[in-house]
DNA sequence: CATGAATGAGCGTTCATTCAT
DNA sequence: AATGAATGAACGCTCATTCAT
């Protein structure tokens, strides 16, 4: 007996399990079959409980992969924000420091699936789409942003057009997910590789 | 009665016509809705055909989306490639026109919709991941790669990492459509805009 | 080949058909198991097609039952309106006759399942009470006040408190039916005895 | 601690009352929702109890309904019938009394729910349509027989075929409950001026 | 005794696919 | 060739019933 289970009793330390267990297994067929291709059943013997127990967690299917979504975007920004707040050194280094820690979090087997589910069915989940923008892209821009205004400040960077399209820092991240999806059968690619063929040149390019 | 119809007749016009209207209508259908998401009898409907008409063209769903995908890539690089070809100004310049002109293309509606397509649908159409990759992305990365290597020829640019992923210089027209697909609503970017903040920095990082 | 079957061909014949044939397995069906308890597979078995096909014809569970409804109530009160307008006998014969026809029609078996139907499942279909209101009752009540109205003017009648309640000659067909439905396996009543005993008595207590 | 609650224990008497309690519960979602349409979920939230415990004092749903409706109509006939026997006036009086107090009891909530259900879902019970016909119908026919014998011998009523068909001195009151089941929102009636009016008519009818 | 989490059979509805006309 | 009525497998969701605690 754990010490969950001892407070609570097995049963309440299980129905508090049940919701996340099912997401995770849900997830991984949303992932592998999207949205509409992805039976509940199927989910059910993932999680290993039956069909009928997903809805004593989850009032609907859409329901259910709006949990998915929110359950594993909660930010995660934070530790990342911490570090560019308290950092000292060079802007160069903590450019690559951030845009490193951002695209390895993209590239995570889950954050990547979400990615991916959100092209594929973003369209369907509106709601889903303010979240993501709200929770996890503009405060990824706003960071980039004062990274680069920091630089500026500092007379490390230039005033380039780069400073009105952050995004641009990540899309070597994104372009990875979807290569890695499509064709990482027919070639790898290393994603440190790959940020840093593209921190180099950019860097260069906005540097003082 | 066309020229067209004289010879062949109205009905063999048609007939040869036919698969095209289907899969244009089927096109624009699998873009909004996704592949699991469009229903054959709404096909039909926008293109002013009977659902079982599909059937004499088309075998099963997912060969009409294979047809979409099949022909609306068809490659067009032709064009691009002869201007690389035959340029014979600075290296700088032809990269420039050569990325507009390819971004250009992929964020075209239908062009951008078999981007989507491929990564909300490519697990399940492998063959279609292959055909596209043959066809469009290493034509595309070879031509890329063959200017970067004219320009170290001729001493314009240096040799960086960036010639061991050509697709960094394509990432951003990729962003724009993921961006502009998921947050149009929420704000506009501006494709043109966005590539020269990002060639701008870029080329002052591989220029000689 | 028949007349119909020429004329429109038979394809056309079957589907006008149909709707008809689905509604009439229905309506048994529901008359058998009630609303909920019947299951459209053995409606579509009953009228000889696969379950798919009813939706061709109905677009949900309801809107099949509220046609059989419909479609049985159509009023038929049409033929018993002209007797009762162009009768120039005594109207106690005349009330009688009118009695006995609406009383007759009730007690037909398609109609008295929509009487039990509307008492089952009124609740839950309002619309269709208003229906039945509307196009049955009122009209079958106003001519059973227009038949007493017109013996008190011709003095075979005398004014009483039956004028405010003229369901109350319809009563005994109701109770018929209902006991019929519950008890006709214990004991069988006839309809004509019930009617004419009732009526017997009534009548003299309000003749002049 | 209250007496009953000393003696047995409150277990014990808590164990005693849930039956009923719970029939109570139940009987008033089947008069609403029909016996398909209840949910015995809703059934325990209205007795307090969770949906489990039911299954402590009922075997099945439809044990659960059988024991709503046996439960309710255990007779309550005995004191008319005491009422009956007594009576030493006039037989028109005692017949308006009675029939009038029949009336009253079958229109009160639970006794015209009763009713309803019965024709709802009779097929269904078939024994316990046998039931109600034994204990409620063939007690008050054979009271209102009795009445209608005792005015002959009396010389107060004539021998008519009323005397067959006792429950037509019942229709107005199970038409009135139809009628305020499904109509009662369009025009109430009076239940006391309508059963007044009938007898009032009848009575002239078969009066000596 | 009582709970309520879990089950799984069942049903309404959809839609790709077929086929008689 | 073209139609569109018909099919039937599939799936989301419900709810009576069970059972471990």
């Amino acid at each position: 007996m754990t010490a969950t289970a001892r407070k609570k009793g097995v049963r309440a330390a299980q129905k508090e399990a049940r919701p996340g267990e099912i997401a995770a297994a849900a997830l991984k067929l949303f992932a592998r079959d999207g949205f509409a291709g992805t039976r509940l059943e199927e989910v059910a013997k993932r999680a290993g409980i039956s069909k009928g127990t997903i809805y004593l967690y989850f009032d609907t299917k859409e329901d259910l992969f709006k949990a998915c979504v929110r359950e594993t975007v909660g930010t995660h920004l934070a530790e990342t924000t911490e570090i560019a707040a308290t950092f000292t050194g060079p802007t160069e280094e903590l450019l690559r420091e951030v845009v490193v820690r951002m695209a390895s979090r993209l590239s995570q087997p889950e954050f990547r699936t979400i990615l991916l589910l959100m092209i594929s069915e973003g369209k369907r989940f509106p709601e889903l789409v303010n979240f993501y923008h709200a929770e996890v892209l503009s405060q990824g821009l706003a960071m980039l942003t004062k990274i680069l205004e920091r630089g500026v400040e500092r007379s490390e960077l230039r005033k380039t057009a780069v400073m009105d399209f952050p995004m641009l820092l990540m899309s070597p991240a994104i372009m990875y997910v979807i290569w890695d999806h499509l064709f990482g059968a027919h070639k790898k690619l290393d994603l440190s590789d790959v940020l840093h063929a593209h921190l180099d040149a950019m860097l260069e390019g906005i540097k003082a």
